[in-house]
RNA sequence: GGGCGUGUAGCUCAAUGGUAGAGCAGUGGCCUUUUAAGCCAUUGGUUCAGGGUUCGAGCCCCUGCACGCUCACCA
C-alpha cells in the first residue's frame, strides 16, 4: 500500500501502540450493549427513578472528538447510532489521556466501558472508566465539515463526487447515514414482497443462472463458457421460461427473487445486473395479476414508508388499491390522437404518425411503433400508478392473445412516477401457439432484430405436457426501491453499481 | 455509440492567461461539561493523463481517461 501524509502519521500512531504494548487489532471486543441500546436502558432508568448506575460497554467509530485538555468530549457512531463520550482525567488518568489525544482519530472503531448519565447540556453520554482500540483507521473517512465563514457559507456536505460515492462505497456508507438507510429500505421492500407471496401460498425457487437458451425478454445476454463441458453459456436474462416450467410440474404457485444480466446500456434506470421479482400463478388471469400487484406494492409502501401515499421526485403518489386501469388504445388515443384500433397493420399506422408530424422508424413493426407512442407520450403522463392493459402481439411472444383479437394479448405494464414498474400477462399455454410465435421471432431476427426470442425447443416440450392457465408478472426491485426511497437513479439503489474500470 | 458538462489539498469548494487559495480534517500548543466547541501557530498540490499555443497555462487548443446530464438503444 502506498500511503500519502496523513495515512503516514496514522500509521506511525500503529507503531507507537505497538510499542506501548498496545494491539491497534486486537482479537476480541467486549461490547456488551449498541448505543442504541444503553441509552434505552439509561431512559428506561431515569425514568422507574432507579439510583442504580447503568453500565456498559459500547463500541463504534469515532465520528467527533473535542479534547479540552482535562476532559474530552467525543462521539462513537455504531449500525444503531451515536452515542458521546466524556473521559475525565480524575478517572483515567493522564497516560490514557495522552494516549486517546495522541494515537486515536476521527474514524478508529473503539470499545468504551463505563456508566451511562446525562451531561449538563442535558445530553445522554457515557461516563468514560476504561477504552480501548479495536481497530485503527489509516485512510481518513471523506467526510467534510464547513464552517462559518464571515456569518454565512454554511456548508456541511458529507462525502458527495459521485464517482468516489459509488466506487468506494464502504466510505460513502461509512459518513452517509442516509445512505445506510437507503439499503435498510431496500431490504424491507424485498422482506415485504416475499412475505406478501410467501402468505399467498407461493413456493420461492431458484432456477438457473448459466442457461444455454436464454429467453423471456428481449435483450442482448452476456455470453459464458464452461471449460471442462466445452459448452456456451449465457448469463439468464429472465426467468420467466424456466418458472413456467414449474407449472408444468404441479407447482401451482412460484416465484423467485434474483439477479437479471442484460447486456446492454446503462442508464439511470438500466443496469447490467438487476434484481427482479417474477411470480407465476395458475388458474389466475392477468387481472387478478393485477390486484395482487397493486396489494403487494401498497403493502411494501407500508412495510418501507409506514404508509402509501409516498413522495416521489416532488409528486404525491397514492400507492393505495385500486389503481388506474386504462387501456394502451386508450391511453395512446388520449395522448396522441391516434387510435391504434383503427391501424391493425403497420403500414397505416405509420401513415397516421406521420400526418401528426411524427417520424416512425423505418421497419419497426406495428408493435414497436405502438411502443414507442407508449414511451414517448404516454409513460411520462402515467405518475399516479396506473395498470396500462391490452398490448401488441407481435412485442409480447409469451402472452396469450385476447380472445377475438388476433393483434392484441392479454398483458399489461404498471406505470408509477412516469416509470415502467413491472410487466405481466395471461400466459400463453398453447404449445403450437408458442411455437407459431417463436418462429415468427425468428424471422425477426433475420431482418437484424439482435433481441430475438430464440426457439427454446425444450420449453415447447414442457409446454405439451400442458401448462395449466395462469398468470405470471415481472417487476425490477431496483426501481420498486427507487419509488419508495425517492431516489432517482438506479445507482442510488445498488451497493456497487456498475462502472468502468478505474484509470491509471 | 452521439451531444453537452465536470475533473484543483483527505472532504467541500475558490482562483482576468501573470506568486495555486479558503473552511473543515491533519500537525504543535492552550483549555475540567463541550455540542458540526473555541483560541494561537502550522503542514499539506504531478491542478485527471499526455501533447500543443504562449515570454508565461489550473485557465486557451488537441488527444485520451473517468464521472455526471442528455439523446440514441431498450418486450
Amino acid at each position: 500500500m502506498e500511503f500519502s501524509e496523513l495515512e503516514r502519521i496514522r500509521v506511525e500512531k500503529i507503531a507507537r501502540l505497538r510499542a506501548a504494548g498496545v494491539e491497534p487489532y486486537p482479537t476480541r471486543s467486549e461490547v456488551t450493549h449498541t448505543t442504541a441500546e444503553a441509552v434505552r436502558l439509561f431512559e428506561a432508568a431515569e425514568a422507574a427513578g432507579s439510583a442504580d448506575p447503568v453500565e456498559v460497554t459500547v463500541g463504534g467509530r469515532l465520528r467527533s472528538m473535542r479534547l479540552m485538555g482535562k476532559i474530552f468530549f467525543a462521539h462513537i457512531e455504531d449500525g444503531s447510532g451515536r452515542l458521546q463520550l466524556f473521559l475525565r482525567v480524575n478517572e483515567l488518568g493522564e497516560a490514557a489521556m495522552e494516549s486517546f489525544r495522541a494515537d486515536y482519530d476521527l474514524g478508529d472503531f473503539i470499545q468504551a466501558a463505563g456508566s451511562m448519565f446525562r451531561t449538563r447540556s442535558g445530553e445522554i453520554s457515557l461516563h468514560v472508566r476504561s477504552f480501548k482500540m479495536l481497530a485503527k483507521a489509516i485512510t481518513p473517512l471523506p467526510a467534510a465539515k464547513d464552517e462559518l465563514v464571515d456569518g454565512q457559507v454554511v456548508r456541511h456536505a458529507a462525502l458527495t463526487d459521485p464517482e468516489t460515492r459509488y466506487r468506494q462505497r464502504y466510505a460513502d456508507l461509512a459518513v452517509n447515514p442516509e445512505v445506510r438507510e437507503v439499503f435498510r429500505s431496500r431490504a424491507r421492500a424485498i422482506k415485504a414482497v416475499r412475505d406478501f407471496l410467501d402468505e399467498r401460498g407461493f413456493l420461492e425457487v431458484e432456477t438457473p443462472i448459466l442457461q444455454p437458451i436464454y429467453g423471456g425478454a428481449a435483450a442482448r445476454p452476456f455470453i459464458t463458457h464452461h471449460n471442462q463441458l466445452k459448452q456456451d453459456l449465457y448469463l439468464r436474462i429472465s426467468f420467466e421460461l424456466y418458472l413456467k416450467r414449474l407449472l408444468v410440474g404441479m407447482l401451482d404457485r412460484v416465484y423467485e427473487i434474483g439477479r437479471d444480466f442484460r447486456n446492454e446500456g446503462v442508464s439511470f434506470k438500466h443496469n447490467p445486473e438487476f434484481t427482479q421479482i417474477e411470480f407465476y400463478m395458475a388458474y389466475a388471469d392477468y387481472f387478478k395479476v393485477m390486484e395482487l400487484t397493486e396489494q403487494m406494492v401498497a403493502y411494501a409502501a407500508e412495510q418501507v414508508c409506514g404508509k402509501t401515499t409516498i413522495t416521489y421526485d416532488g409528486h404525491e403518489i397514492h400507492l393505495a388499491p385500486p389503481w388506474r386501469r386504462l387501456t394502451l388504445r386508450d391511453g395512446i388515443l388520449e395522448t396522441t390522437g391516434i387510435d391504434i384500433d383503427a391501424h391493425p397493420e403497420v403500414e397505416g399506422l405509420a401513415d397516421a404518425m406521420q400526418s401528426k408530424g411524427m417520424h416512425p422508424k423505418p421497419g419497426a413493426s406495428r408493435g414497436k411503433l405502438i411502443d414507442g407512442l407508449l414511451g414517448d407520450f404516454l409513460e411520462p403522463t402515467l405518475i399516479q400508478p396506473t395498470f396500462l392493459y391490452n398490448y401488441p402481439r407481435d412485442i409480447s411472444p409469451l402472452a396469450k392473445s385476447m380472445p377475438g383479437d388476433s393483434h392484441t394479448v392479454e398483458r399489461f405494464e404498471g406505470y408509477v412516477a412516469g416509470m415502467e414498474l413491472c410487466n405481466a400477462f395471461t400466459e400463453l399455454n398453447d404449445p403450437l401457439d408458442q411455437e407459431q410465435r417463436f418462429l415468427e421471432m425468428g424471422r425477426d431476427y433475420e431482418t437484424g432484430d439482435e433481441e430475438r426470442h430464440p426457439m427454446d425447443e425444450d420449453y415447447l416440450r414442457a409446454m405439451s405436457y400442458g401448462m395449466p392457465p395462469c398468470g405470471g408478472f415481472g417487476m425490477g426491485i431496483d426501481r420498486l426501491t427507487m419509488l419508495l426511497t425517492d431516489r432517482h437513479t438506479i445507482r442510488e439503489v445498488l451497493l456497487f453499481p456498475h462502472l468502468r474500470n478505474e484509470g491509471e
